[in-house]
DNA sequence: CAGTGAGCGAGCTTCCGCTTGACTT
């Protein structure tokens, strides 16, 4: 029986600790905490000093039992859980359910996975630091006050199951306000001027931009006027150093941005990734929000820059975390051994690692360099200068593996920046003649909508939310149908080019694509209802800096500087009276609009969130004749819905003709426009109108789909017409009655017989159990419907 | 992928932070 019985968090670690300590000592974990607060409304005494009812979930009664009989026979147990508040709380969670003695327990904490850390901290055990677990208590008795007397709130208040926490009802906040500056944007125009110059010798071209815009149509026309029979020298040449370093090593939410931007993945499916990485011992813990590397991890770093590409690629760095409630209990996320630039495994785990070790050895690395040019160039008929700007790498230093991107986007429109570009050799006063000049039409941009890992971002920089929750939040608010996360499409938008052709002034109209979004978060319709409930009553706790304002009185109670229960008196009194006022007196939330009156009957137009969504509704309840109601369609939202294109909801579905003596209609759906005939869909092609949607369109449409699916079909197999091979998106595949069957790799496709087809078929239980489901589901979904019609229908009242 | 759309009912929903599996969808 091992004489030391030590417990971390993570299972992981536990694996690497006990390589470094021998056969002395056994290492567990606990995988995280082991007790919550009971789930039900008496977890808290709010009356007796907010004692706490706590159990073991059931999920985790095994490991404690393990647990506590190893503890029984060890010497010493060394609680080894991470060293922040929830770790302090962790370990003398074990303490209390393991039953533990106070003379055989020692508490140690290390913030790096590596021998000589562990062997320090083994040589300064310490005890429960209980100041720092009443934070925790502190921490958690809010959470749960705040979610479970704020939901049932909004179930009385709004609809049920709704839910409304300190994190998540600030994440949706973010959103939906996010969302009204960008309805209440107004786009400003503006003229920007580009030139194109050539020198005189060389005949060499470059470009050139007036600094200042013209708000006027008119002030540019003038100045590309006086530009025609201008003389252009160079003015002034200035040449300057300029340095970039490298960024930090990741940190969860830094990593879940950069995989968000150059992998395209959600903070969910970067996790995912990054979890088998740890697991496989390829990264140091992806849950962490410290910048900072081992002193054993900066050396092997340099050891392997130095190796790869030189001494003087290399340079010391210490990073400092700036993010607002930083606990640092770990490493920043770098991989476990520098030396292996790449890894096995499936194509997100190579990428992800990847992007991981450039980002940890760049940030060793050495500024890259470079010399900025700036050329002035003056227009003797106009006081202003044109200035063209060149840029040349000189020491490309950390720029050699990696380079962080931003969130700007570059697609957007005809923005043709001159930044980064070369210049040719230039003189001072040296003449230059113009090759062409545009002025362009350009609008100011409202504020960015959020992605997922922007949202992340926010989040970190308000200290909101832990590098353990971003991802569950973000999950969270999309689960209770707040938010969105979708594409929606742009809109066309002319712009004015004014360009110099044969000494004269030519205006040209053109179009571009403005305002679509890819991936993006939106607020839905029941997220702004609650949001704006909530700001209502309890805007103090939805605050912005609500969290900042706890996190401080936790941090002072950790410090023994302040009684935890005296901070939860402080908060929970006027916090449940708002509770109680709101209960008794604010009335149900409800974001009906008024829009109008029907010109074709005289009935009043309005719109509200209906058991269903958003709706408009036609006419009022208590009429005789009954209401006529339509659903709004994505990107329609209650509050900026006009009259009119609430009105444009009644014109769809609409009846199009007869084909095959069965009815056509025309309606959009989903994934947008289609035509229903007889029991199958037929997509609109993009572009077309649903609404001037003809019998013969209609017709077309439906034979063009019905011969190319009749393409994809390669061979139908004689013994049974449901069996045939079809060619998919992703090459050949079978159709086998509801299930699709899979080809295996390396098949002649020719030769597959229908005895291949049944075994494949029987082989491949996911395809199976995939067909099978199709049909539960479909079953389930109406009869859960039904019940869940009747349900809603009773809690009305 | 449509259509639907308040009404009486019983009892349910819900928070944030630590951690991984054991399961299907």
């Amino acid at each position: 029986m091992a004489k030391n019985l030590l417990i971390v968090e993570s299972p992981a670690k536990a694996k690497t600790i006990e390589g470094y300590l021998g056969k002395d000592f056994l290492v567990k974990s606990s995988y995280g905490h082991i007790r919550d607060l009971v789930k039900t409304d008496d977890a808290i005494d709010v009356e007796n000093n907010f004692e706490q009812k706590y159990e073991v979930p059931s999920d985790k009664k095994a490991v404690v039992s393990e647990l506590k009989k190893l503890a029984k026979d060890a010497e010493t147990v060394w609680l080894a859980s991470d060293e922040d508040r929830e770790g302090e709380a962790i370990s003398w969670h074990l303490y209390e359910t393991l039953s533990l003695k106070d003379d055989k327990t020692k508490r140690i904490v290390f913030h790096e996975i590596t021998k000589p850390a562990i062997m320090r901290a083994i040589d300064e055990p310490r005890k429960i630091d209980y100041n720092l677990v009443n934070a925790q208590q502190a921490r958690r008795v809010l959470d749960r006050l705040v979610g479970f007397e704020l939901s049932p709130v909004l179930w009385k208040k709004v609809k049920p199951s709704l839910s409304a926490g300190r994190v998540q009802s600030v994440a949706v906040r973010l959103i939906v306000e996010r969302e009204r500056e960008i309805n209440k944007f107004a786009a400003e125009a503006s003229y920007k001027i580009v030139a194109q110059f050539l020198t005189g010798k060389g005949k060499e071209q470059f470009k050139a931009e007036l600094p200042q815009r013209f708000d006027q149509k008119s002030d540019a026309e003038t100045f590309l006027r006086d530009c025609i029979q201008a003389a252009f020298a160079v003015n002034s040449l200035e040449k300057k150093p300029a340095k970039r370093s490298p960024a930090a090593p990741f940190t969860t939410s830094t990593l879940q941005q950069e995989a968000s931007r150059k992998l395209g993945f959600s903070v969910a499916r970067t996790m995912q990734v990054a979890q088998r990485l740890y697991e496989a011992g390829r990264i140091t813990y992806m849950r962490t929000d410290s910048v900072n590397l081992s002193d054993t991890a900066i050396q092997e770093a340099q050891q392997e820059i130095v190796n790869a590409y030189g001494e003087k690629y290399h340079k010391l760095r210490r990073y400092k975390t700036k993010s607002a409630g930083a606990q640092e209990a770990h490493e920043a996320i770098r991989p476990t051994y520098f030396s292996q630039h790449t890894i096995e495994g499936d194509h997100a785990e190579r990428r992800l690692y990847e992007l991981i070790w450039k980002r940890a050895i760049a940030s060793q690395m050495s500024e890259a360099e470079f010399e900025k040019t700036t050329a002035k160039i003056s227009v003797s008929t106009r006081r202003e200068e044109l200035v063209a700007t060149g840029e040349v790498m000189r020491f490309d230093g950390f720029l050699k593996v990696y380079m962080e991107s931003t969130d700007e986007e570059s697609d957007n429109t005809n923005e043709q920046s001159g930044e980064n570009a070369l210049l040719p050799p230039l003189e001072k006063d040296q003449s230059l003649i113009l090759k062409a000049m545009n002025a362009t039409e350009r609008f100011s941009r409202p504020p960015a909508r959020y992605t997922e890992a922007s949202l992340v971002k926010k989040l970190e920089e308000l200290g909101i939310g832990r590098p353990s929750t971003y991802a569950p939040t973000i999950s969270t608010i999309q689960n209770r149908g707040y938010v969105v996360k979708e594409d929606r499409d742009g809109r066309e938008r002319r712009y004015t080019v004014l360009q110099i052709a044969d000494d004269k002034v030519v205006e040209e109209i053109k179009t571009e694509m403005t305002g679509a979004e890819r991936s993006k978060m939106f607020p839905t319709d029941i997220g702004v209802l609650v949001n704006d409930f909530l700001v209502e009553h309890f805007n103090d706790i939805i605050d912005y800096h609500f969290t900042a304002k706890v996190e401080k009185e936790f941090d002072e109670i950790a410090h023994g500087g302040k009684e935890w229960t005296t901070m939860l008196k402080d908060f929970y009194g006027p916090f449940h009276q708002g509770i109680q006022d709101t209960l008794e007196h604010a009335d149900r939330a409800s974001h009906e609009r008024h829009l109008g009156t029907d010109p074709a009957t005289g009935k009043p137009v309005s719109v509200r969130v209906g058991r269903f969504g958003p709706l408009v509704q036609i006419g009022s309840a208590d009429d005789e004749e009954k209401p006529r109601f339509a659903s709004l369609r994505k990107g329609q939202m209650i509050e900026t819905i006009t009259f009119e294109e609430a009105m444009d909801l009644f014109k769809l579905p609409k009846k199009v003709g007869l084909f095959e003596d069965k009815e056509m209609t025309v309606a959009i759906g989903r994934f947008g426009p289609y035509i229903r005939h007889a029991s199958a869909f037929y997509s609109l092609p993009k572009g077309m109108d649903p609404m001037d949607v003809t019998e013969e369109d209609a017709i077309q449409i439906i034979q063009e789909k019905r011969q190319k699916d009749k393409e994809k079909v390669i061979r139908v197999f004689e013994e049974n017409p449901d069996a045939q091979i079809e060619n998919g998106r992703w090459g050949p595949f079978i159709r086998f009655g509801k299930q699709n069957v899979k080809i295996p790799k390396g098949t002649d496709v020719d030769k597959i017989t229908y005895e291949d087809v049944l075994k494949w078929a029987e082989a491949d239980p996911k395809g199976k159990a995939k067909a099978a489901a199709k049909t539960a589901t479909a079953k389930k979904a109406t009869t859960k419907k039904t019940t869940k019609k009747t349900s809603t229908a009773k809690s009305k009242k």
